[in-house]
DNA sequence: GTCTATAGCAGGATAGAC
DNA sequence: GTCTATCCTGCTATAGAC
């Protein structure tokens, strides 16, 4: 029964990842003229594949069939298939680069305790709603599966994703004591209490076993999460 | 550099997660005499290498050469390699289930705030050791590597491991709830409260980039997460 | 730079003797 | 039930023509 699984259906949703157009290696030989977009082609599909089967799953030629070039072209624009691999994982963190990059700018106009509650209470939703996404999820377990044999991959993608973040969010937390709003004494232990609250649980079990989240368990979360934040960390009179 | 990484070092610690002796599903077609061990050792085999190098990246015929027998006499015991890996999973899952159920007793004696700031301390300081051995780790992310392609196994693992670690979890806060000795409403959010604020970040990072927790770090979360979790569910006089 | 065709190899699973 | 030898599929990567 469950040894016969077989591959998940085509799922046609058009979300595809952006990817850089251009991030190339230091090594990557000779220049090549992307000519009509080719290479962009290939790595939207690589993209959609990989996150959808998995590393060793996708086959060189699926990607070229998929990119609707020949193999040798997949070979020419990226080398070999742990170069075109490792450029969409790395080129994929833009997303969270983005999201640590507006975090600064969330507390802004925040200059009492009820804006704070609010602001709070908005950035947890958005924080828990992007990576909840299927596409952050997929690119998780892809990454983890690839751990073991590329360590350094799976090093860079935590550095430059949860771990960027989770120090924006540190910088955040800092600015709130600064502002006197909280009592924060260690701000990367704070920023860890907060995203770890919230995500903590869906995270782990959408490793597993993807689910959507219900509305009502997502208002749930972020409200109790916040509580639980402001709480330990409310600056007391 | 990144492309050329080659395989872990065979670590030859003799730390192999014990695999129940025969929880034989219910087609494997007739019974097989298991003679002289064979079939735990290629279990034990199989154990080590998905653990250490994945389910793709292992042949059957490392798994045979390493538990000194010949491929056909692993088919003659597994019938297959997907149903050697589905049976070695659930087989491990008995360390979770061990830990859930001596979860109730850990509370036993505590009648009050001291004991039981001691007994969360404790009982924390035990969660995180074993959920952060690198055994239990590696078979997070291997079954996180199959999950795509098992979701069913990737579910059962779920539910027999940290699925069942929350719940037992949440009956021992809704104990704590009864005896008056916390004030709890959601037993089931108070165990996730303190399993993700105790585990999140170190997890979160164990699965892309292992590393040994310093003494130093243990003692400090693990403090952290029993104060917030004691501050948040203390009863209020 | 792009295509078609193919080399070269590894891995899962099986046949047939004992 | 166990072993040795083998089949066959599918994959990465390359050769050679245009």
């Amino acid at each position: 029964m469950a040894g016969s699984a077989a591959l998940p259906p085509p799922s046609d949703d058009g979300l595809l990842l952006r990817i850089s157009p251009h991030p190339r290696g230091r090594d990557d030989g000779p220049a090549r003229r992307d000519t009509g977009g080719r290479r962009a082609a290939i790595a939207r599909a690589a993209t959609d594949l990989f996150l959808r089967q998995g590393y060793q799953a996708t086959s060189t030629e699926q990607i070229a069939s998929a990119a609707a070039v020949s193999k040798q072209t997949v070979y020419n624009q990226f080398g070999d298939k742990q170069r075109l691999f490792e450029e969409i994982v790395l080129g994929v963190t833009a997303t969270a680069e983005a999201f640590a990059a507006d975090l600064p700018d969330t507390m802004h106009g925040v200059s009492g305790p009820t804006e704070l509650d609010a602001a709070l209470r908005a950035l947890a939703r958005r924080y828990l709603a992007v990576v909840m996404t299927p596409q952050v999820l997929a690119l998780r377990r892809l990454v983890i599966s690839e751990a073991t044999r590329y360590p350094e991959l799976a090093a860079a993608y935590y550095e430059r994703g949860p771990a960027r973040v989770l120090a924006a969010l540190g910088v955040l937390f800092a600015g709130l004591d600064t502002r006197r709003l909280l009592r924060v004494d260690d701000p990367g232990r704070a920023a860890a209490d907060f995203a770890f609250l919230l995500l903590g649980r869906a995270l782990d079990e959408g490793m597993f076993r993807p689910r959507a989240l219900p509305t009502a368990e997502i208002d749930a979360t972020v409200d109790h999460a916040v509580d639980v934040v402001l709480a330990t960390y409310r600056r007391r009179a």
